[in-house]
RNA sequence: GGGAUCAUAGCUCAGCUGGGAGAGCACCUGCCUUACAAGCAGGGGGUCAUAGGUUCGAGCCCUAUUGGUCCCACCA
């Protein structure tokens, strides 16, 4: 037999327990017919690093859900994994060879790279999966997936072909999002605009007649040297008479025309607009629209090339100031203004992305987001909270074609293969042997790898075996929840929802949980450059991982950002201890001296009030917890669980049960034990989501379950505390109620009259109605309150001068402290009391007064508001007439 | 430019479909009471951002205002 050591320390078993979980296979998730399957598919950590307190979060109440669905029986599968993170990898990667060898990736063959990256994915994958360990992750590791693993990319080359064969992949030269740092295109998504400071030039550009020409702004006078016309207005008279004719661009002397086009605004800057379509997306439909020719005037690093003449090879940036100096010194300047400019960033590396003219592959989005907008608006698809949904669904409205290519590595490579001979291309999952069209026999395969989220779009049905149709697949799928923060409800879930639809004909999941991100101390996003990151493992070996689960997921509201306070954790961990405590005083009570189970029998005619009280409070407690649970409100749920435990199991009924368990009444104790086995054994139920670890060290101290043996007498295969809606223990309830009341109103007498804790009183109460309840729990009281005796009067008992009152609803009771009562004081006091009671009778009496209330509220409130009335009166005549008697 | 969201006790935040303002921490007072000082008991502290509106009744619903945060947006 088992015994909890005199203090919490959770580095004592949290690991060994984990270690018994997974070696007893209590996290394995099997196809069960009899059993309804519950999903979660992790969303897989980057392989670049560790894990942080976001993940610690997003984890966390993945497992409490998964938990909680494992103990009410359901096949609770958490399947876990990682992402090869294409870019953010190997750019990681380079940077490590570069610091090791001091040689660049490009002096690497790909096999060489490729061959670092997986020694990276070796080292990193693992890392994060002991960090999940740590944390409790309950998921079922023989699943563990790789979105780059042989599994994944099958599917993502059939999911490739498939769309390709649709027409819905293709491959075009066009503007798309250049990151000249990285050297890859980048997705829509990829790219953050931030505001910065900036300014317009206003250049003339004389018209090739000789006349004023005209004047165009633009915050980019480097890509002139890509302009191919000036756009105006069709209706802007200013500019009438210069349609059709052509101006000079400025010092390079090119002759470009003026066009009329519906696409400058005339409030705006001069009206007038040139048009670099190379360089701008909205000028790219405007070349498109008129046919005009395209002009790139920069290198993929970002410098300047041939078509800048003097300027090639110079970065942007420089251009731009020497530009600018030139056209100012030959007149051509008219004005600056300083503006603030949005300007689009790698979400990588930041670097000021450049839209360039670029042949990539593109997944045509028209068809595929019409049943992802549709599983929303449909509520097929629900967010938790709702309003992620309209964020979701704008995104989808006005959804481009997504450029999944990238000019990287690290990733999958695409599936497609250029005919060495005529160039044909040739989409398949390996390299053809002849080429359809010329019969040559040698082919090339693409050297681009596609856009992580393209693999990681699949990853709901990939992990389960999609595109082989595995049992797997039909019972798991589609996944219960999706539980993400959401930074990537774009980058991703939008991605997997309509992949779902297209490759299995549903969506991926029922529920997408959205929650927030986890803030530092002031409130700040915690990042590496400011250094404020809380690393999850380092507060674990502090506090234990319970403690931070707690803490994670309890005072938050979903969807809600959350901040990592080192004292509420703190408090996390106080509250284990307390649990650890309570849970050592019942198992001392439940043995002998030899550490053998005492005796313990249930009788329900045994029980006495404050066992049926709790036993009621543990009922009406599982009804609304699993409420919460029910609708994602693990905060609500986790404040639920800790009220129990501490203030009605420790606080009272502990408190309550000591003087049975130290007493000679053998039958009394058995059932005592009983309570006390059967309370704590459901509190560690509903704990259990929330703190795995502690619960179930306790649990392993507890006897087991009647008929649990081995691994399922572990708490994580116990089930889930059912609501008894037959449970009626109110009477006991009303008593205990009493019982609190009285001792709560000696307690504050004794506090105010500044009575020693441990000196004993005496105690009067005078009541009518509550007399028989009291006397049934008279004995209670006398422990609880430390009185040496409890005088119970009738209503015309008189009282005695000499001692200090409190009123309850249905008695007034009076302590004897000493020879000397404070009567000022008591006066003082007692005329508080009176206002508090006054106030609170006329609020009652003016609701129920008010017409309009009584006949149109509920009868409920109506007659609770007046029950409320009665006891206030009744509560004020007895202050009353104590203050009318001392003030004689 | 469009949208979302927040404003409640000194601090950090709960408050589920409108029906007498809550927790933790901090603070004050008294306690080392044989489960627990990581604790026990008691206490003080809020015109729920502002102004209107709907309602018998608003922290909660509607409108406007102020202040903060975030997302989206084709950078003349």
């Amino acid at each position: 037999m088992k015994n909890l050591a005199k203090t919490y320390n959770p580095k004592d078993f949290e690991d060994r327990i984990y270690e018994m979980w997974e070696s007893e296979g209590a996290f394995d998730a099997d196809i069960e017919e009899d059993k309804k399957p519950f999903t979660i598919v992790m969303p897989p950590p980057n392989i670049t690093g560790q894990l942080h307190m976001g993940h610690a979060l997003d984890q966390t109440l993945q497992d409490v859900l998964t938990r909680w669905k494992r103990m009410q029986g359901y096949s609770a599968l958490w399947l876990p994994g990682s992402d090869h993170a294409s870019i953010a990898t190997e750019v990681k990667v380079a940077n490590e060879l570069r610091e090791k060898t001091g040689r660049d990736k490009r002096d690497f063959t790909r096999e060489e790279f490729l061959e670092h990256a997986w020694a990276w994915k070796k080292e990193y994958g693992g890392r994060i999966t002991k960090q999940c360990r740590k944390l409790g992750d309950s998921c079922d590791w023989r699943r563990e997936r790789f979105t780059m693993d042989e599994q994944c990319n099958r599917a993502v080359v059939r999911f490739f072909i498939d769309l390709y064969e649709k027409g819905w992949i293709y491959k075009g030269n066009r503007l798309i999002n250049w990151c000249p740092d990285c050297k890859t295109s980048l997705s829509d998504a990829e790219v953050e605009h931030e505001d910065e400071n900036g300014k317009y030039w206003y250049f003339r550009y004389p018209a090739a007649d000789g006349g004023e020409g005209i004047t165009v702004a633009t915050s980019r006078p480097e890509t002139m040297f890509g302009d191919i016309a000036i756009a105006v207005h069709p209706d802007d008279e200013r500019y009438k008479d210069l349609v059709g004719k052509t101006v000079i661009l400025p010092v390079v002397g090119r002759e470009i025309p003026v066009i009329a086009d519906e696409y400058p605004d005339p409030e705006k800057g001069t009206g007038a607009v040139k048009i670099t379509p190379a360089h701008d997306p909205n000028d790219f439909e405007v070349g498109q629209r008129h046919g005009l020719e395209m002009i790139s005037c920069m290198n993929d690093d970002a410098t300047m090339n041939e078509h800048a003449g003097k300027y090639e090879g110079m970065d942007r940036y420089e251009c731009r100031k020497a530009w600018v100096r030139e056209l100012e010194e030959a007149g051509f300047l008219v004005k600056t203004e300083e503006l603030t400019i949005p300007v689009g960033k790698c979400y990588r590396c930041h670097s000021a992305v450049e839209p360039m003219m670029s042949d990539q592959w593109f997944v045509k989005m028209d068809e595929l987001a019409k049943p992802a907008i549709e599983a929303v608006e449909s509520g097929r698809l629900k967010f938790v909270p709702e309003r992620f949904g309209k964020v979701y669904l704008r995104w989808l409205y006005e959804i481009r074609d997504w450029c999944i290519s990238r000019q990287l590595w690290w990733g999958h490579r695409i599936p497609a293969y250029y005919c060495d001979e005529c160039g044909e291309i040739a989409v398949a999952d390996h390299m053809p042997e002849v080429c359809p069209k010329c019969g040559c026999r040698h082919f090339t395969q693409d050297e681009d790898v596609l856009d992580t989220w393209f693999s990681s779009a699949l990853w709901p049905f990939s992990t389960l075996g999609w595109p082989e149709k595995t049992p797997d697949l039909d019972y798991f799928y589609p996944n219960s929840v999706l539980v993400t923060g959401y930074d990537i409800i774009f980058f991703w879930v939008v991605r997997m929802v309509f992949s779902g639809y297209e490759c299995m004909g549903d969506a991926p999941f029922d529920y997408v949980f959205v929650h927030g991100l986890v803030r530092d101390e002031q409130g700040r996003k915690m990042s590496k450059s400011l250094g404020n990151g809380v690393d999850p493992l380092e507060s674990i070996d502090q506090y234990g991982a319970d403690a931070l689960r707690f803490m994670l997921c309890t005072g938050i509201s979903p969807g809600n950002d959350t901040r990592y306070i080192p004292k509420r954790i703190e408090a996390a961990r106080n509250f284990a201890n307390k649990l650890w405590n309570a849970s050592r005083f019942t198992i001392m009570n439940l043995q002998d001296e030899e550490g053998g189970w005492l005796p313990m029998e249930y009788d329900e005619s045994k029980l006495r009030h404050e066992d049926r009280w709790i036993l009621q409070m543990v009922n009406d407690g599982a009804k609304y917890i699993t409420e919460m649970l029910d609708k994602f409100e693990l905060g609500l749920a986790g404040q639920k669980v800790y009220e129990l435990i501490w203030d009605i199991f420790c606080d009272w009924y502990i408190e309550m049960t000591k003087s049975r368990l130290y007493g000679d009444d053998e039958e009394d104790k058995k059932i005592v034990r009983w309570v006390l086995t059967k309370v704590l054994r459901d509190l560690l139920k509903f704990l259990h989501p929330f703190m795995p670890f502690i619960t179930e060290e306790i649990w392993g101290c507890l006897p087991a379950e009647e008929g649990k043996t081995g691994r399922d007498a572990m708490l994580i295969r116990a089930g889930w505390p059912e609501y008894d809606p037959d449970m009626d223990y109110a009477k006991s309830v009303k008593r205990i109620n009493a019982t609190m009341a009285v001792t709560k109103a000696v307690r504050n007498i004794r506090a105010e009259a500044e009575a020693a804790p441990g000196k004993k009183l005496n105690l009067i109460i005078k009541t009518d109605r509550l007399a028989d309840e009291i006397a049934t729990v008279e004995e209670r009281i006398r422990k609880l309150a430390n009185v040496i005796s409890i005088d119970i009067r009738g209503g015309d008992y008189e009282m005695p001068e000499d001692v200090m009152t409190a009123v309850i609803d249905g008695a007034e009771i009076a302590v004897k402290i000493g020879d000397l009562v404070d009567i000022e004081a008591e006066i003082e006091r007692l005329t508080k009391e009176k206002k508090k009671l006054e106030s609170e009778v006329e609020r009652v009496e003016k609701k129920l007064a008010n017409q309009g209330f009584v006949s149109k509220a509920p009868q409920h409130l109506i007659d609770e508001e007046k029950a409320k009335g009665e006891k206030y009166r009744g509560m004020l005549e007895t202050v009353t007439a104590r203050l009318e008697a001392l003030q004689k």
